[in-house]
RNA sequence: GCCCGGGUGGCGAAAUUGGUAGACGCAAGGGACUUAAAAUCCCUCGGAGGUAACUCCGUGACGGUUCGAGUCCGUCCCCGGGCACCA
């Protein structure tokens, strides 16, 4: 053992031992039981930042921890290699996508390894990869089959400069093209879904079973399914047979109903629109509305009236028919009744263009209302209703769904808010669509012994629509089905598809026979899954949802793919930009001198390439496209892959949000030396004895209380709160009381042996290469990713006395340290008499004294 | 706008079930060692008052529940994430 810790010297070859015997290469074992540890896979994007970092030491200490439990434990690494980013770097550096991403890979991997991690890599996947994607396709084809795949019509984000559909993400603030600057028009094109809805109520009912996910993110999925109960209503239109069909959850406000609004894009707005100029208008400035959500519900409500009637379903009364820009004709029907009464958005609309508004609920209770300032949302009982005047919510809803099903205008209808879900991009690089269409079949499936459909790689990028959009030799091709001329489909994949199931694949990443084999059948579900925050709608859905189309096509047994979730708070960090007429240059926090005030607020920065400013943006997560990722390379080589690790964990708890900051590196690394340099004195001094348990003196006995303490809440901390910063902390605090521990008797050096075995033991997962040269130096054969977790000494945790806060009124007044085995009433005596106490009970009437056994007393007087 | 989180010293944070607010670490200040610096070690470190014992104030803001609130409830402010084509 060297005096001095130089990572430099020993993570090599810890790692090498590793790799030389193949420690985390695992296979099925019956006889063990498996954990299954599967951190979120990267998408390759260049270099690992430290939100990578982050989720994988978390993945790491996890897996590590549960081998140390003697588990079977697979951890796999892979990646999401997909997306757009190939496609803009293959832009701007003329490199393709493939080239690209296989460079990018090729350097993540070696930081990822760099770094320790205990990967089985013998199972790694890349998605691009068509020996992966083609199982995706294979899938889809049978799902094509079950009736679970359809094709129809949807918005996207068109640019009609570039000619090209871009990415939310690619349309700026002012809904301008990030290349060409023109305004972006919605444009409607034939696009393939999948029925996620089918699976809408199970997907919500299942998410009752995973009990070890954190419920914000339980609530979260509820949310965004969203089932409701409601009623389907049928308005007819006057002088004509069409009629307009509506949704609403609020039946009991019906006879509210002052106006229906359609969408700009509704059949009838288009009818109306052909006598109506200002309608026309209106309609063609919709186009240029935002897609995103977001953009639909903050943007100003506009409306115009088309001039068509409705006949309301019971009074018969006629409402005016308006277009509106926030009614979307995808969703649902693409009308909605209006009750500005009763509707905060339907009341400003009515508001802004003078339409009526008519109270029919009113307040229960001590409740008010008062309509001219605003509308009034809550339930209540209705009036101004005819015969359903004086009904509440529940009788109301029920009595008028009845109504309006006698009549034939309207249904009992449960609702969900999720929508099925858009698969096809009209980008390049992506898994391609398996379909050929044909004049005569329309759409066929590629038959599976013509599976995968091979994604050209050889591409010139001239980065305006995708190159296989333009390659005949991709496209042309003859039907599966009546062999005439026919032509592939260019669209890809949404690359969620292939993060969808990649969990499943890593269980036989090597089988070429098929999607899956039994071995997904031992590994899943995955018993710890650990990524970010920001996954935990969209990904955590839509893989629930391809884990269940797996299971029904027989590839899989179980409901769910997650048993325990832990989801990782972002590493966010400052972001600084250039803004060039709404176009926004990003700069990382590499590229620029930040000037800071005294309290070390950001005040200003310059970019170093020229010395001129540059604007400091919002503190955002780390993100290629934000530039504001930190590369841990360079601490990493100073520090060693030990102290970034610890210092990743210590820094905040896993779940929490974490703003970048390098100070406090520095305090980690400082850490791992001393508890070498205390090592390195221990063994120096030969051989450690035999702890004789008869003779341990006071100060002994303490250490080791000391010790097992910290055994059982670091055990605690790591298996159960995932608290590592609190898990570090509580070896600091016994690595301080082992370095003041006098060194004079045998009795002490093995008290400081134990005490040594036991912080070498509890680290190990968190800092493996040095544990791994400590724990040889205190005398060990067997490599301490081999050894047990420890366990702790129930007889060495027991105390003669405790510490009992006493409280006047709630107010700290004195501590006491009174005998452990004391009486209630003893405790409360002693309280009582001290003087401290007494000062503050003096003249007053004690009219109570709580006393929590062990903690602590509260006299209450007056 | 809607849904989900968060806000505690100069900084990262701790306080696990309503029971000592600030563990552990960073930075800073003082000291020891050294020719000197680095490294290392020791001490101080929320604010105000006090020689001290100790006292008062303090967990985004305001209000409430409770013997007792950082923790529970209500209203509001600010920050972050998601909003279906970034991944």
């Amino acid at each position: 053992m060297e005096q001095q810790y130089h990572p430099s010297h020993i993570e090599e070859s810890v790692q090498e031992f590793w790799s030389k015997n193949k420690v985390f290469e695992v296979t099925e074992d019956p006889q063990k039981e498996k954990f299954y540890c599967l951190s979120m896979f990267p998408y390759p994007s260049g270099r690992l930042h430290m939100g990578h970092v982050r989720n994988y030491t978390i993945g790491d200490v996890i897996a590590r921890y549960q081998r140390m439990q003697g588990k079977n434990v697979l951890q796999p690494m892979g990646w999401d290699a997909f997306g757009l980013p190939a496609e803009n770097a293959a832009i701007k550096n003329n490199v393709a996508p493939a080239v690209w991403t296989e460079q990018n890979i090729d350097y993540m991997r070696q930081q990822l390894q760099r770094l320790g991690f205990g990967y089985d890599w013998s199972r790694e996947v890349a998605t691009c990869k068509p020996e992966y994607y083609r199982w995706e396709q294979w899938l889809f084809t049978k799902l094509y089959e079950k009736g679970l795949v359809y094709k129809k019509n949807a918005v996207v984000n068109w640019d009609p400069v570039d000619l090209t559909v871009l990415a939310n993400e690619q349309v700026d603030a002012e809904g301008r093209g990030w290349r060409s600057g023109a305004l972006v028009e919605r444009k409607e094109i034939p696009q393939w879904f999948m029925k996620i809805t089918d699976y809408a109520d199970e997907l919500l009912n299942d998410i009752d079973t995973l009990a070890g996910w954190p419920e914000q993110v339980k609530t979260m999925q509820r949310n965004w399914i969203g089932r409701s109960q409601g009623v389907q209503i049928t308005f007819d239109i006057e002088n004509s047979d069409s009629a307009l069909s509506v949704y609403t959850t609020r039946p009991d406000t019906l006879y509210g109903v002052t106006y229906l609004a359609v969408a700009a894009q509704h059949p009838l707005a288009l009818e109306a629109a052909k006598s109506n100029a200002t309608l026309r208008t209106f309609i063609d400035s919709c186009k240029s509305t935002k897609t995103a959500e977001a953009d639909v519900a903050t943007m100003e409500k506009l409306g115009v009236d088309t001039g068509l009637k409705a006949i309301h379903p019971i009074t018969r009364k006629v409402v005016p028919v308006w277009a509106a820009n926030f009614v979307l004709m995808d969703y649902g029907t693409g009308a909605v009744m209006s009750v500005p009464g009763h509707d905060q958005r339907d009341w400003e609309f009515a508001n802004k263009y003078n339409l009526p508004i008519q109270q029919v609920v009113k307040p229960v209770g001590d409740e008010t209302c008062d309509l001219t300032k605003e509308a009034f949302t809550e339930k209540g009982h209705l009036i101004n209703s005819g015969e359903f005047d004086g009904l509440s919510f529940n009788e109301a809803f029920d009595a008028i769904a009845s109504a309006l099903e006698q009549a034939k205008k309207g249904e009992r209808q449960t609702n969900f808010r999720l929508r099925d879900w858009g698969i096809s991009r009209q980008r390049y690089w992506g898994t391609p669509i398996p379909i050929i269409n044909c004049e005569d079949c329309g759409a066929v499936p590629v038959p599976e012994q013509d599976l995968p459909v091979v994604l050209p790689t050889d591409v010139e990028f001239d980065g305006v629509g995708s190159p296989i959009k333009k390659m005949p030799s991709f496209y042309e091709t003859t039907c599966p089905k009546c062999q005439k001329p026919a032509i592939r489909e260019t669209d890809t994949f949404d690359t969620f598809m292939e993060s969808s199931w990649y969990f499943a694949r890593f269980a036989c990443a090597d089988l070429d026979s098929a999607m899956l084999d039994e071995r997904a059948d031992y590994w899943t579900p995955v018993d710890q899954y650990i990524g970010g925050i920001e996954h935990a709608i969209l990904h955590l859905l839509y893989a629930r949802f391809f884990h269940k189309l797996m299971r029904d096509c027989g590839l899989v047994s179980s409901d769910e793919p997650f048993k325990r979730l832990l989801t990782q708070g972002m590493v966010v960090a400052e972001t600084f930009y250039r803004e060039d007429s709404g176009k926004r240059e990003f700069f990382g926090l590499a590229d620029v001198d930040l000037k800071k005030n005294d309290k070390g607020q950001p005040v200003s920065a310059t970019l170093k390439a020229d010395g001129l400013p540059v604007i400091i943006g919002n503190i955002e997560k780390m993100s290629k496209s934000k530039g504001n990722g930190v590369d841990p390379q360079a601490l990493i080589e100073s520090y060693g892959a030990d102290t970034v690790r610890l210092f990743t964990m210590f820094a905040a708890p896993p779940e929490q949000s974490l703003e970048w900051s390098e100070s406090g590196v520095e305090g980690a690394f400082r850490f791992l030396k001393r508890l070498w340099k205390l090592t390195f004195d221990h063994v120096s001094q030969g051989p450690s004895p035999v702890l004789d348990m008869a003779t341990l003196n006071d100060e002994q006995k303490a250490v080791r209380r000391k010790t097992h303490e910290t055994i059982q809440q670091v055990t605690d901390d790591i298996s159960r709160r995932y608290t590592f910063n609190t898990a570090i902390a509580k070896v600091m605090e016994l690595f301080n009381t082992l370095s003041r521990a006098e060194q004079r008797e045998p009795n002490d050096r093995a008290v400081m042996q134990e005490g040594l075995e036991a912080a070498i033991l509890l680290l190990s997962p968190i800092v493996p290469h040095c544990t791994h040269t400590l724990w040889e130096a205190l005398g060990h054969k067997q490599a301490v990713v081999h050894e047990n977790w420890p366990s702790w000494d129930e007889s060495a945790l027991e105390k003669d006395s405790v510490l009992i806060i006493v409280q006047v009124n709630g107010k700290v007044r004195c501590k006491l340290e009174l005998p452990a085995n004391m009486s209630k009433s003893d405790i409360e005596k002693a309280a009582v008499n001290h003087e401290n106490v007494k000062r503050f009970t003096d003249g007053k009437t004690l009219r109570k004294v709580i006393v929590v056994p062990g903690k602590l007393v509260n006299i209450v007087a007056n």
